[in-house]
DNA sequence: TTTCGTTTGATGTATATACACTATAATTCC
DNA sequence: GGAATTATAGTGTATATACATCAAACGAAA
């Protein structure tokens, strides 16, 4: 079965690679009950500070409706909190004093993730990869 | 808000480049109403020529549930049949001949494709990213 | 200041994918 | 040849993500 050449399609080896890596990076995070989204999402929002749920989309490059039900277990678990007016359509975004400490310690979790791809790939290729990815996704 | 550093995650940026890029194929096989797994699987069963359920999934990466459901659409569409006797377990996947003729069809559209990702990134890049991910993919 | 278009967050629904499990066909082993 | 094991296809359900749409808040324009 594998004497033939796949199809070298850039988008389904994209798909499957994500899905390889998010399994290595899930795997990471589990013992702190994160999702790598929900990583992402504290982390981000640690460098930024404070945005509402749009802001917090665009900068993470994620549709809105997909941050606003992402967050929202962030929230019940009180990492995240609004700090906005009451009766405000604005929500404003911030990582609670829990948040930050979480993040911490998912951090070292996350390096270990990181370092696995750059065990598997080589660090020259995952340089190359992140810049190529960053073309594909900003550019 | 685009004055701040990104994280910089593989797993996260792999998700959004496969998902961008999955647009830009979509996009492209639209008017032929195949999505670019189901095109993915007809040109690998092409290459193959015939197998079961099983070895079609372990060859393009997927679990096999996935091809299942996949694959179903191309059944009623009437692009692939099963050759196998019934009440037999293993089915024998074939492409029908309506199924080669809007491969052929699709091919060209998935080429264009291919040539606008090949643009974005610039052809020494892609052809990095396709030996990057291959690594990640199979190795 | 009232109206109207826009922004923002939210919900409903759809797709791609996976894992857990089930039912049955196929194979092995006594 | 019949029982136990394994392989195969399929279903149920879950997650990540998006799009279409909605309601309420906000700001601009008359």
């Amino acid at each position: 079965m594998n004497n033939f050449t796949k199809i070298n399609c850039y988008c389904i080896k994209l798909r499957r690679a994500a899905n390889i890596v998010s399994d290595i990076y899930d795997h990471c995070l589990d013992s702190m009950g994160l999702s790598i989204t929900q990583y992402s999402l504290l982390g981000n929002l640690q460098k930024i500070e404070s945005c509402s749920v749009t802001d917090l989309a665009n900068y993470i490059g994620l549709e809105r409706t997909t941050v606003v039900r992402t967050i929202r277990p962030l929230f019940s678990k009180g990492l995240i909190s609004d700090a906005s007016a009451p009766n405000q359509r604005n929500k404003i975004l911030q990582l609670t004093e829990k948040g930050e400490k979480i993040l911490e310690q998912c951090k070292i979790l996350w390096r270990d993730a990181q370092e696995e791809v750059e065990k598997r790939i080589g660090k020259e290729n995952a340089d190359m990869l992140m810049k190529i990815l960053d073309q594909i996704n900003d550019g």
